[in-house]
DNA sequence: CTGAAAGCGCTTACAG
DNA sequence: CTGAAAGCGCTTACAG
């Protein structure tokens, strides 16, 4: 900047200037500086240009595993609106840890990272809450967090599920398993809650033996399935919490010579480019991912021109798509 | 810092030596600092410090599309072996395009990113020769370039391919066509010439309106596969560009009620996790896309340490995995 | 329309 | 073992 500034004969503070377009210049000094610009190949220093106006133009975003097909494509959304406002993005793995969450956090935040996106995940909402009385703008994905500095954008998990299980009665199913992941004794899940609204509409009993848990993963989906049907065979169709865990599940019932769907109906959740290819192909409930990134973006940017402002969480629908495994 | 300092009643850069482990320091004084520290919840702040050492401890890595499945697995490899030595990744889509890629490039500079690793696709040698005479590290996969400044992480593509279609040729096909993605006329990629290699080695013929191009995604598998055996229906073997063509490839043969592998044989390239669910399931070449990311991540690594040395290029060995689809 | 000075939060020689 | 000064490359009031 100082080559530049003594290239066109000029003060530090015009090539400031014309780099920043702002301020009356006359056009000929600004024409010099250019070229001096130019000439030397000049490119403003972002971090020097950071530590003073304190916005480094750069978000995090904490997930989970990018490895897991549903991330890529809420990554791809943030991604393209913070490149449309000139933010690059760094994104973080956790595989789902507390401690590997909480980490990836504040090394965003000594970063200097503008904002941060995240999947709390297994994050305790105290420590979610200490971070973000240091930090702000946090946004969370698919955990409501009232805090002045947090924004919430929330899937309609819950409506998805009755969806799901509600077009499975539909089909004259009663005996409906459902396979999901591990939670905390005693919780239920927003899938869970959205089987259970179902089955009480229409009557159904509840029974808790139909509700196994294991790894979302296509071995998990396998494996819970075989339990599933060998103990209770009476089953006729099950929910999955996620298209990973329904793909092992076709597997299972494959195996176990099932037919899908006419012994065993299937239905997943998601909608990853997986379940197109699968023979049968999966019935699910679609999750927009990508919008769930744009919108995690806006939701951070609209916090930071509003420094002041509470953001109501957003939510964003489901759609369910009828294949043929259900 | 400086209120640390004043609390701790020392100096600024007493503190800056207890934060960094440097030079001795008499323990009471230390811990003085330490507490200090703690109560004030005090986090250096890395730009400050990046300003000063030319180090952000950031890398970029440019690439096509993260929601394409073959990345997400590369860039965890690259974040894996970046978290181990305290750098955080920036990713940034292109789409394949060269203008997008030069533009990530440089805007990765311009943040002061330590290091970019890039897939370069369509981008020019001459623009990235450019680009790498300004920056170092940079290291790209897949694309040999001579320059003190890049390192490549080579994937032996062609070799891949050959063992493709070896197997292929010893399973009795003589008939073998090919679908790739475009390519500049008269050059041929790294899997033509791996699948030539061998057809030559078998005294087999070339026809070039064997091998047809397109988009490398589930679509274009499907319609080329249409287009191929319509047009050339003594075809019983098809080599893809990737897994995605061939799974869509999968689709089109059973439209055509041509069996696969008896009345077609299919074999992709990658092998990604959708390749596991497809029936019949895809046989292929696994490329260890994770270690390729790990690989290229230390490459930067080590050209960050070694500022005076050239870089060998990396080799990732190829496997083909045989399951049912040929 | 343009310039000189201070400062963002650190680290790096250099003294003592 | 510890301190005072300069400086990384910019921007921001404040003058003129």
């Amino acid at each position: 900047m100082r080559d530049v500034a003594r290239m066109a004969g000029v003060s530090i503070k015009t090539v400031s200037r014309v780099v920043n377009q702002q301020g009356e210049i006359a056009a000929a000094t600004r024409q010099r500086v250019i070229d001096a610009i130019n000439e030397l190949g000049y490119r403003p220093n972002r971090l020097a240009r950071a530590m003073i106006t304190q916005r480094t133009h750069t978000v995090g975003l904490v997930i989970p595993d990018i490895t897991n097909p549903f991330f890529p494509e809420v990554a791809r959304g943030v991604q393209d609106v913070a490149q449309e406002h000139g933010y690059n993005v760094f994104i973080c793995n956790t595989d789902g840890g507390a401690v590997a969450t909480q980490k990836a956090l504040y090394s965003l935040a000594d970063q200097s990272a503008d904002g941060v996106i995240v999947f709390p995940a297994a994050l305790r909402d105290e420590t979610l809450g200490e971070f973000a009385a240091a930090f702000r703008p946090v946004v969370t994905i698919n955990h409501l967090f009232e805090h002045q500095n947090v924004g919430c954008i929330m899937v309609e998990i819950r409506r998805g599920a009755q969806m799901a299980v509600e077009y499975l009665c539909q089909a004259g199913h009663v005996a409906i398993g459902m396979i999901t992941t591990e939670h905390p004794p005693k919780m239920k899940t927003r899938r869970v809650l959205g089987y259970t609204d179902i089955l009480q509409a229409h009557g159904l009993p509840i029974r808790d033996e139909w509700i196994v848990t294991g790894p979302a993963t296509l071995d998990g989906g396998y494996t819970l399935t075989h339990k599933l049907l060998d103990q209770f065979p009476e089953i006729t169709a099950i929910f999955t919490y996620n298209d990973l865990m329904a793909v092992g599940a076709i597997s299972a019932c494959k195996e176990m010579a099932r037919g899908v769907p006419q012994d065993c109906a299937i239905v997943g959740f998601d909608d990853i480019q997986l379940s197109t290819v699968t023979t049968p192909a999966l019935t699910t409930v679609r999750v927009d991912k990508y919008a769930v990134g744009q919108q995690a973006m806006h939701c951070v940017l609209h916090m930071l021109e509003h420094p002041d402002q509470q953001f109501v969480p957003t939510s964003i629908p489901m759609q369910l798509v009828v294949r043929e495994s259900a």
